[in-house]
DNA sequence: AAGTGGTCTAGACCACCAT
DNA sequence: TGGTGGTCTAGACCACTTA
């Protein structure tokens, strides 16, 4: 097996890519369209060498980097699984606040509001949808030990959750991206955010506790699912009294 | 060749460790005690199955780790360098402010006092030292097209950076890591920060040019070398009128 | 015992870079 | 042209999990 593909077992991959590179997208296509689901077992590697017609090696090293990206999970003996949005790995890659002290907490979320819209032009645009399309709006309140941290303004658009409603909403169990996940087969793997300072005004002082005027963290969040696609806004102002954010590139 | 390293070709290394774990520690140990220096290359993996009486796949998985730890780089055709602290690599890893237009830029530093002095019970926790202990505090002013936008207040244990003196660091060429690695043999290669919002009081207003008031952004970071050690402590206060801080998890 | 991922080897060939 | 890293293969054996 040479290295690049000019007529290869894997059918729809561009010229001059490696082959593992050929086998990491049929593997990711089988995330996107439900064949896999988070947390249920892919094959395994000599399995989808067989499948693929490549050496188990190669399958090996497309999956080395979905793991790498925390899209796959091996577990040695067990089998290599679909991440899943469970409550600790939402707490681990998606929730940045931790005590002064350093404990890490999962925090209790309220729904303020849920409203249907439709998406500003600056939305439109991160959202790599059309302006003026439908987008549901909610707000929620986190809190941790019971005291009100965090203001979360969700932006996502209706076409990709369709009859998502305040109910449905309320009564998920677990985490939003596992509603994400499970309800509508959009799975988050990744988000980018920034960060900056800003006073805590009247209405938003009184949803945390605190004083107009007090200082508070914003962070803009865009979360995106499997081929970098955008598919949630999130703006969050945080109270940083007892919390903290962190940002720490992990290590092997 | 086992698994297991009972008494294998690699020296004082942990019984049951992978062999590839144990080559990785012996080139850190090289790129720690300066045989291989920053920029320079490496031996070719070739040459390193053969130091070590490994094979080049072997090799090769040690490197691939240091590579995602962006210890070392790769460069096909040419070799394997250690990475050095060059203003780019610097912008890229260690500076994670941008504009809110999303441009990044190079701070221009400006000295505002160098003194000497005793390490803090809690800077010494965080630093590995003990408590009374020689350090330098530094403190820095940073802009951005030319507008004042960062206070940096550095403290670094004087007995890592012995004979450092205002005059040196003023004279650096290039970025602060750059010059404790050229001078001082200190490679940072992480960093863990922790964010909040804060107000300027008077003082850091006026070097600022912001009203005393102004919600500001917090950060703490503690910068480590190889394993794990902790060598300096930073403390920022960011105006975020015109910048954010960017936290994005890398993709493959 | 069977099946999974994890490690290690040896070798072939390709792509890229310097000379 | 020679040396470097990059890809791919094939096979052996180990460690771990489950039944």
């Amino acid at each position: 097996m040479t290295r690049a593909l000019e007529s290869g077992p894997v059918a729809g991959i561009p010229f001059g890519q490696p082959l593992y590179k050929a086998v990491k997208l049929r593997i990711t296509r089988g995330l996107v369209d439900g064949q896999w689901r988070p947390g249920a077992a892919i094959p395994s590697e000599a399995r989808l060498a067989q499948m693929f017609q490549v050496s188990v090696g190669t399958v090996r090293k497309a999956i080395d980097e979905l793991v790498a990206e925390k899209i796959l999970l091996r577990q040695q003996g067990r089998g290599t699984f679909v991440a899943a949005h469970t409550a600790d790995r939402t707490l681990f890659y998606f929730f940045h606040l931790v005590g002064k002290d350093g404990r890490k907490e999962t925090p209790a979320t309220e729904l303020l509001s849920f409203v249907r819209a439709r998406a500003e032009a600056d939305e439109a645009v991160k959202l790599g949808i059309g302006r003026g399309d439908r987008v549901y709006r909610i707000r929620n309140l986190l809190r941790l030990s019971g005291e009100p941290v965090v203001i979360d303004d969700i932006v996502i658009p209706a076409q990709l959750f369709v009859d998502l409603d305040e109910r449905v909403f309320g009564a998920r169990e677990g985490t939003i991206y596992g509603l994400y996940q499970a309800r509508y087969g959009i799975n988050v793997i990744r988000i980018a955010e920034r960060l900056s300072a800003t006073l805590a005004d009247r209405s938003t002082g009184a949803l945390l506790g605190v004083a107009s005027g007090t200082p508070l963290l914003a962070i803009a969040r865009i979360a995106y699912t499997y081929h970098d696609r955008p598919v949630e806004l999130r703006h969050s102002l945080v109270d940083t009294t007892e919390h903290e954010y962190l940002s720490d590139l992990v290590k092997t």
